[in-house]
DNA sequence: ATAATTAATGTACGCGTGTACATTATGTCA
DNA sequence: TGACATAATGTACACGCGTACATTAATTAT
């Protein structure tokens, strides 16, 4: 493997000039530049990046935690690939590494390791649900002053970084529609407690309701754990108590086409008997029949932006306070579903 | 940052004790070997990670490179979070990163610079295609004889390193189901032309018509790209062709579902008017109505295998040859859908 | 023309670890 | 007890790069 010292001798130029020149550090010679850019080319050389982090001092590497693999089937691959891929493209145009991490579900994950090993010089932690060990491993980040974000969830502690959809607002939006089409009687398909984007959903829903003078019915809320099976299975109970609703809202797209299914199987029929507001806007929102109205949100985004602003604050541009707190906003999509 | 040195000092030993110690290397007193980790411990020193590769000449990950979005969205949640899982499994237990990339489809991707780089010690290729840069990246990377691996896909090159599944006669066995139930008229609805694998799915089909003395009725097979718009998108001709056949295997599971999903619509009666057979066993395929029987793969095994054979081949263990090539066997999982 | 300034380049060292080799302690065998 | 093998530890340096500082070349100001 050829290196810095090879092409120096080459160009005719100090080791030093080759750094400047490939780093595009302090002025020089347009003639030095290309000099040693064409025995770079010449001897098939580029920058060691392990050496470079080391010299630097950092990884160079962006850590992605992600829950552990039971967990994962919970999202949608419209939910990670477009997460990912924003932060891809984050971390690609800024010449960072994405480092993808699992969390082990049976030890408290030791976060502040991964910077104190240098393995990463920022992470993000998708899927943290309230439980104690996540917690506190994201606690310890906060007072340690890491560079971190939490992916679309809510803490108490307001040393916490996130970047989140505002799904209070979004579920507000969502219930409104069905409201402002007449429909007085609303029910609710919550996703699972240990969320906190889950209270949220609750919390704008019954804004919603109250707005319109509408005391909230807790006999038409239901609880899934936003996987489709959870939705199929609370067909029967949604069922059941068809004759107390005109409409439903759901805490994501995949329960939603569950629930669906389940109810089709059943016999009911969709939209004619129920209204159906969904929640993601994810590819399969408009393949379903009927196509879902649904709450859009902005994934890809958020995960840039997660990224752009941790990363940016690792090279201190324009860092004026360091711990990120960003509400992106959704956007309702009308379709066929919810009766229009 | 506390480094070697200070807990060399504090445990009144060398600094190369220490490294010793800490990479269980060689002889060494118990006592000693106390004395280092506690004092180890009461400093929270740990390895610095990039300065270990540093010395090493290794950067420690494995990357795991992504086709572009779009593609992205073709596999499914199961698909990734197995593979992945798997290989994360294997990357974990071996001390190493994973680390993520994705391709641009604009460029020639120049897989070879990642190792140049040293970002990458080997890397796994998921998704490839066999368009003119895919092709030429990959070749490229066997020619250099470095430690990659494509999954589940073909290459002429003898060369490039494997691990699939066998979906030849994954295939065969999911049309030999159908033949043994009797039925004599089977369509099929294979993917995209441009993997490798959708032409193996073909033979398999063809093979399992032929022994069973049935000429391939070209009228009755479709194409998808093993998206669920595009099983949607098949129903259409699939319901027009209805008085052809008793039976349809299809790829995947999604467009498995699309399929069944647009036939439905169109008011056709599952499994009574056509049996399906799919392929994937992802976590949908047991959730249809009616359940889908399907072909198990054992995509976490590949992704496992694929990583452990990488990186135990970076270690020398056991490297008689270098070039990988396994195909992993699939299992049939009958359900409702073929009719039974 | 000379001083002052800035551009362009070179010199030298540190970053934290792995490890070859040298050295010293410990044990074994006669 | 001495010769010798082995265990246990220390010494010293390489790894490739970034960069502070020193130096030299070019430009501008006076």
């Amino acid at each position: 493997m050829t290196n810095r010292k090879e092409v120096a001798e080459l160009a005719g130029v100090s080791e030093a000039t080759v750094s400047r020149v490939l780093n595009g550090i302090g002025p020089m010679k347009e003639s030095t530049r290309e000099r040693v850019l064409e025995a770079a080319k010449r001897l098939n050389y580029e920058l060691n990046a392990v050496a470079s982090s080391f010299a630097r001092g950092r990884s160079g590497n962006l850590g992605v935690v992600l829950p552990y693999v039971p967990k994962v089937h919970l999202f949608s691959t419209y939910y990670f690939s477009e997460l990912l891929s924003g932060i891809g493209e984050a971390v690609r145009s800024k010449g960072y590494g994405l480092l993808l991490l699992f969390r082990d579900p049976t030890a408290t994950y030791d976060y502040v390791s991964l910077y104190r090993t240098q393995r990463v010089d920022a992470c993000i932690i998708l899927g943290a649900s309230a439980i104690e060990a996540e917690l506190e491993g994201i606690n310890r980040l906060a007072e340690e002053e890491l560079p971190f974000c939490v992916m679309d969830q809510k803490f108490d502690n307001p040393l916490v970084s996130i970047v989140a959809a505002d799904h209070e607002q979004g579920s507000y939006d969502a219930v409104k529609h069905l409201l402002d089409k007449g429909l007085r009687t609303i029910g609710f398909l919550n996703g699972s407690p240990q969320y906190s984007n889950s209270w949220d959903r609750m919390s704008g829903y019954r804004r919603a309701l109250q707005e319109a003078g509408i005391q909230p019915d807790e006999s038409i809320m239901y609880e899934g754990n936003y996987s489709r099976t959870s939705g199929i299975q609370a067909a029967k109970d949604v069922h059941r108590d068809l004759h107390k609703m005109e409409a439903i809202f759901v805490s994501n797209d995949r329960m939603a086409i569950g629930l669906m299914q389940g109810l089709r199987e059943l016999g009911c029929r969709l939209p004619e008997e129920l209204k159906v507001v969904a929640y993601d806007d994810s590819d399969a929102a408009s393949l379903t029949e009927p196509p879902l109205t649904t709450v859009k949100v902005p994934f890809y985004e958020m995960g840039r932006l997660a990224a752009e602003r941790l990363l940016d604050r690792l090279t201190d541009k324009g860092n004026t306070e360091s711990v990120i707190n960003e509400r992106l906003k959704t956007e309702l999509k009308v379709r066929k579903s919810s009766g229009n």
